[in-house]
DNA sequence: GCCAGACAGTTAGCCTCCTAATGAAATTCG
DNA sequence: CGAATTTCATTAGGAGGCTAACTGTCTGGC
């Protein structure tokens, strides 16, 4: 379930010296480069093994979020959201919002559909189309476990005051902002050894 | 090959709003969270796609680059390496290193075998063992993407100033050490909702 | 010297993700 | 009106993780 990595992260003067042999490798960028890869992948892992010790994997319990979301079209009208703004419903929705394929969905929703969770209606209107819909089992389900999985990632970020917080995630926009400058060019970027 | 999380993160105002349902959610917590699993994923998919270009995985290349190590044993000696000291060779030397288990790099290395990248020889002294080696397609790919996927790296990380590079890895560290903290006791932590 | 157990690698079966192709329904447009 | 295009969901097949079970080899205690 890991993004896989090395178990141990070369120390830091192995990049120096490694550095020498590549020009290319910023010793400094790399170390960021693997420890926010290396921390990203070992909090997921918590998380993840809660939501596993509950047999549901991190795909199937965001499909869970967002048809929770869209299951209280009424809690949200009167909390100031439009009325007509109702979460995610159709595969092909809830693919988009979760970014994954349709055909991805496809698989999420069979097996939340086999262990009751979600049923799948047909659209009256445009017989091309299902709705998917949250059963009082899968609300039950997110009632009960997520204060757990809030009390969970509470904990993993209790070592951090505010003001760390705050400044962890103005460092995190940043990569994330250089990502996505990145990204456009990233055929350019990535033929390097072509 | 993402995480699958949601497309767009939820505005700061609905965390607030999402806590007053759930007091278990802190919602800075929350935030600094999802910030780090998505960056961690957004940074992952860009070396990803580059690997992917080059119809490699994350977890072949992790191979690659542990046998990188091995190979060059004269070169380790050469830099004050203890002479016998080589990096792994076996699959379990791989699987352990790389933390995956060694039913999957049996298959990882079925694959660079396949393609070529690598060779499997029995070893002389312990007929249980088998001995992994990179061919030299496998080095020469080494030496052909590697430039290209450091240049990556430093692009991505070329936002953030040394100080600022240096203050992400020590907040980084932080959640690391906070997350080996709460690992032990995951059965307890974890064990909210039953 | 031999047998029980440990250990290396593989196999088999499952899950989640992907891409590509398919079939059915709606829409667009000549 | 009807053909081409688009859009929906699904299926098929592949890759890379996992666990559990198996095979063959070594080793250590009797």
């Amino acid at each position: 379930m890991p993004h896989l990595l090395l178990k141990d992260l070369p120390r830091y003067d192995c990049l120096l010296k490694a550095a020498k042999e590549f020009p290319d490798l910023d010793p400094s960028a790399m170390e960021a480069f693997l420890h926010l890869l290396r921390t990203g992948d070992e909090v997921f892992s918590v998380t993840d093994h809660n939501l596993n010790a509950h047999n549901i994997s991190h795909g199937r319990f965001g499909v869970l979020m967002l048809l929770r979301r869209s299951c209280q079209p009424r809690i949200a009208a009167l909390m100031g959201d439009a009325a007509g703004v109702a979460g995610p419903r159709t595969p092909a929705e809830l693919a988009e919002a979760a970014g994954v394929t349709r055909a991805t969905m496809t698989g999420l929703v069979d097996t939340l559909e086999r262990d009751g969770f979600v049923t799948r209606e047909p659209d009256p209107d445009d017989r091309r189309m299902m709705s998917v819909r949250l059963t009082a089992k899968g609300e039950g389900f997110l009632r009960e476990f997520l204060p757990g999985h809030f009390k969970v990632i509470g904990a993993i970020m209790y070592t951090l005051t505010e003001t760390e917080r705050k400044r962890l995630v103005s460092l995190l926009v940043k990569v994330q902002q250089q990502v996505a400058i990145l990204n456009p060019y990233r055929e350019h970027t990535v033929s390097v050894a072509s």
